[in-house]
DNA sequence: CAAGTGACTAGTG
DNA sequence: CCACTAGCCACTT
């Protein structure tokens, strides 16, 4: 038997997928979360990426990353308004001031080509 | 160590 | 889509 999955390896895995979304593209946490095979903590990974923030680390493009609805839950977390320009930098339809258009812009980690 | 918190989601009504 | 509940788990207090 092998070496539990530490938490540790768990938000490098989150890491990778973020830097891999597309321009222009966004997915959700549980999606990640799913891909990463711990489908019911899409919580952690909101907060690998909140930690992301405080390092120095990688300027991942943690702005591609929403809730289930398309809703902007972490653009508190950004500058104010940051969130919402960059998205709409990279051309994102937006259907309400926090909210965009998942059907049209959605990104499956697993879909990577 | 118990309780509270949170960048979430699925289920129920 | 809204309101509420349960499940989830690292972190903080």
């Amino acid at each position: 038997m092998t070496a539990k999955p530490d938490k540790a390896d768990f938000y490098d895995r989150v890491y990778e997928v973020v830097a891999r979304i597309p321009h222009g593209r966004v997915t959700t946490y549980g999606a990640i979360a799913r891909y990463l095979g711990i489908g019911g903590s899409a919580r952690m990974v909101g907060y690998a990426l909140n930690l992301t923030l405080k390092s120095d680390g990688p300027e991942l493009p943690c702005h591609r990353v929403v809730n289930r609805l398309g809703q902007l839950s972490g653009k508190a977390y950004f500058g104010p308004g940051l969130m919402e320009a960059l998205l709409r930098q990279e051309n994102i339809t937006f259907l309400d001031e926090d909210t965009i258009d998942l059907d049209r812009h959605f990104w499956d980690p697993a879909e990577a080509l």
